[in-house]
DNA sequence: ACCGTATCAACTA
DNA sequence: TAGTTGATACGGT
């Protein structure tokens, strides 16, 4: 049941909000995080999922800065274009793919 | 296929 | 307060 990581959705409210974010910023990342595994969203879908449409310029700006790379997977966030698109983590983009394919979200 | 423009939020000076 | 950046999207040429 558990991966290891032993946070909950509450534990990641409060983290966010103890790190000073913004709602926009919580509301990113808290989407993510809740993003099945073997799936995959783009940048517009999660931007209109939190009720800010035309923000996805702005959700990758958030994730860029996503204090919390190691428990949300941040990874699962793609272009609207079936592209990866960019990965600020380590291994960069190439890590993205592997991740992406090893969970089955794409071939 | 390539380039330019549109749009939104956060960061820095 | 204003200017710049950024892990994008879409349309026109």
């Amino acid at each position: 049941m558990e991966r290891g990581k032993g946070y909950n959705k509450n534990e990641i409210e409060r983290i966010l909000t103890d790190l000073n974010m913004t709602g926009f910023q919580k509301k990113v990342l808290m989407y993510v995080y809740e993003i099945p595994k073997g799936e995959t969203r783009t940048y517009k879908q999660v931007a209109e999922a939190i009720g800010h449409g035309g923000a996805y310029r702005a959700v990758g700006t958030v994730l860029k800065n996503n204090p919390l790379a190691p428990i949300i997977p941040c990874h699962r966030v793609i272009k609207s274009n079936g592209e990866l698109g960019n990965y600020s983590g380590d291994g960069g983009t190439a890590r993205k793919e592997s991740l992406l394919r090893k969970e089955g979200a794409i071939k």
